[in-house]
DNA sequence: TGCGGCGGCGCC
DNA sequence: AAAGGGCGCCGCCGCA
């Protein structure tokens, strides 16, 4: 009750940074009640500083509870917290507040023990560089922008999509005799299959990777599916059909349109909020929440084709393969406001540029030429290989680059739906090896240096264009990886574990009893791709500084939204900024061409 | 009813 | 000795 005591208002006003967890939140309860409702004084932007990002860079979850976990396992959560803030943050129907003093001090005791465990972190972690803090500041300028969402088209999608699990429902409830209602329920779809399938398809559901022993992804279906096309592997017509229909209503992405809906703001149909900066703890990446634009399905229709499904939609007219049409109709929902439009840019191959960079060899070089005198990288690996296939050296250099074995190019291929028996496969492997024996050696190279600086802490361990050095005492031993930008990667928790080196890693969230926090090996493949996205994320993070209008970003990508006619002027900026290397990196080739677009496409 | 775990999906 | 990694959301399931 009553103002705030001056001398706190000057304190308040003259620090230099106001930090709190997650402090968006802090800002926005300041910015739009505590100022005009309580007189509390106006602040600039920039003193707002988020502990939950210096949580993140540290390689900590961002959550409060969660980090205090990873530091000490016995951290136990203070279960009240949630309790309280239903009791006495959520309005009665009749909008009024629980009041009661006794729940109120409870709640003044629960901030304040939140509060100390913040500043317990705070000292146990590295604060955020003034790039960081400024590159978050900019992150949620971004943030504040939003994106439109094309909210009719949207509202109608949810229509179609609610309707077509109904008839999924339906046909899956026919054929099962009423066992399986849902294309989603895998406990009860694995037993109904186990019950009526030969012992060669049990075999082929067969997975390492799923507790139960089994998997009925996307993949088994559909081989399970493919194979009894080919008579190959008999199966009963009921268990083929129940797979075709999971196939088919498979589209959990389709639920991203209520999330739109419900995201967008009414008085702009803009989601805003969506970007959380630094939100990949290992690497510094940013990560997404709530309407997640980093993994919209890439297959969609063009800005025409999206029109005229939405008017077949908005007139109620049938459509066909109702999920999967969705499901491209995703990127195309997001859209400029009136009068504006998308400019998009997107990097080259920037990881395959990035990893013979970060080598910095001679024969690394070459690989680099290779992009600088505008050549298909592909092709060229395809031909180092000795084989005259694009599509497999395609397929090569995006699953082999960081000490990927027959499984890493297995999974690619399947990706891209290149099949092979798994004897070639070894083979493939071998040979782009051989071809780019620079990558063989880093690997090696990369996992020495960093059991050196594990070793003897303290110590500069070069390796390539990175350092390796671990600090002792810092979160029970901390290896850094220092990158060509400066910019630090984190492995905090560091030990050595049968000859090598292990580390707590942040995003295994570990279960809610466990006493200890996850462990993990950190081997080369894991080294040198994390140093090869963090690096990419910070080419990403410094060309956000630079160019303005952003509206949105995908790791190798960046959206802009822009007047029609200031559309070639973007177009010339963006692409000037993209392919200008950072001062850091010297001498790394970068190619991206720009490109409008009406709505969002791949 | 709420929550954590799990299997699955999609992206870079 | 060999091993690609980094994310978040959905829907179901089982438990408290």
């Amino acid at each position: 009750d009553g103002p705030l005591p001056p001398e706190w208002v000057k304190r308040i006003t003259e620090a230099s940074y106001i930090r709190a967890h997650k402090a968006r939140f802090d800002q926005l309860i300041w910015e739009y009640i505590a100022v005009s409702e309580y007189g509390f004084p106006e602040l600039p932007r920039t003193v707002w500083y988020c502990t939950a990002a210096q949580c993140r860079v540290n390689a900590l979850p961002s959550s409060l509870d969660d980090a205090a976990r990873a530091i000490d396992p016995r951290y136990r959560k203070d279960r009240r917290g949630k309790a309280l803030i239903k009791l006495l943050s959520e309005p009665n129907k009749w909008g009024e507040f629980n009041e009661d003093p006794n729940a109120l001090e409870a709640m003044g005791e629960y901030c304040m023990q939140d509060v100390k465990l913040v500043r317990v972190i705070v000292q146990l972690t590295r604060p955020l560089t003034m790039d960081e803090h400024s590159d978050w500041l900019r992150s949620e300028e971004i943030n504040d922008r939003g994106i439109r969402v094309d909210v009719s088209l949207a509202t109608a999608a949810c229509k179609y999509a609610r309707r077509e699990r109904l008839v999924v429902g339906e046909e899956l409830s026919q054929e099962t005799g009423g066992t399986i209602t849902g294309y989603a329920q895998h406990v009860r779809i694995r037993e109904w299959m186990l019950d009526r399938v030969s012992r060669t398809v049990i075999e082929v559901m067969k997975s390492d990777d799923s507790k139960s022993g089994y998997t009925l992804d996307g993949a088994t279906r559909t081989a399970i599916l493919d194979a009894a096309d080919a008579e190959t592997l008999d199966i009963p017509d009921d268990v083929y059909n129940v797979l075709s229909i999971v196939n088919e209503g498979s589209k959990s992405s389709v639920s991203k349109f209520e999330r739109m809906v419900k995201m967008a703001d009414p008085e702009d149909d803009r989601v805003r909020g969506a970007f959380v900066w630094a939100g990949a703890g290992q690497t510094g990446r940013f990560s997404a929440r709530g309407l997640q634009l980093h993994n919209f399905t890439r297959d969609c229709f063009n800005p025409e084709e999206a029109d005229a499904i939405k008017a077949s939609m908005l007139a109620g007219e049938a459509i066909p393969t109702v999920m999967q049409t969705l499901s491209k109709m995703l990127r195309p929902a997001l859209i400029p406001a009136e009068g504006k439009i998308f400019v998009v840019g997107d990097w080259s191959a920037i990881e395959a540029r990035v990893l013979p960079w970060l080598v910095h060899s001679e024969d690394a070089e070459k690989v680099l030429d290779v992009f600088r005198a505008g050549e298909d990288i592909y092709m060229h690996t395809a031909k180092a290989m000795r084989i005259d296939d694009r599509f497999i050296g395609k397929v090569a250099t995006l699953s082999l680059g960081y000490a990927g074995g027959v499984n890493a190019f297995q999974s690619m291929a399947k990706n891209y739906g290149l099949t092979m028996p798994e004897s070639e496969m070894a083979e493939i492997v071998s040979k782009w090896r051989s071809a780019n024996p620079w990558a063989v050696r880093f690997w090696a190279d990369v996992e020495r240096a960093a059991m050196r600086a594990v070793r003897k802490k303290g110590e500069l361990f070069d390796v390539g264009r990175v350092k390796y050095i671990c600090v002792d005492g810092m979160l029970g031993g901390t290896l850094m990886c220092i990158l060509p930008s400066g910019n630090v990667i984190q492995y905090p928790g560091i030990d050595i574990e049968k000859g090598s080196v292990t580390y707590a890693k942040a995003s295994i969230k570990p279960a809610a009893d466990t006493t200890e926090w996850p462990r993990h090996s950190l081997y080369s493949a894991i080294l040198v791709e994390n140093m090869c996205q963090a690096e990419a994320g910070n080419l990403l993070k410094e060309a956000l500084r630079k160019v303005e209008d952003v509206v949105a970003h995908v790791h190798d990508e960046i959206i802009c939204e822009v007047d029609i006619d200031e559309a070639s002027h973007t177009i010339v900026r963006l692409q000037s900024v993209m392919e200008t290397a950072p001062e850091w990196a010297e001498g790394l080739p970068l190619k991206a061409v720009p490109v409008t677009m009406t709505r969002y496409g791949k």
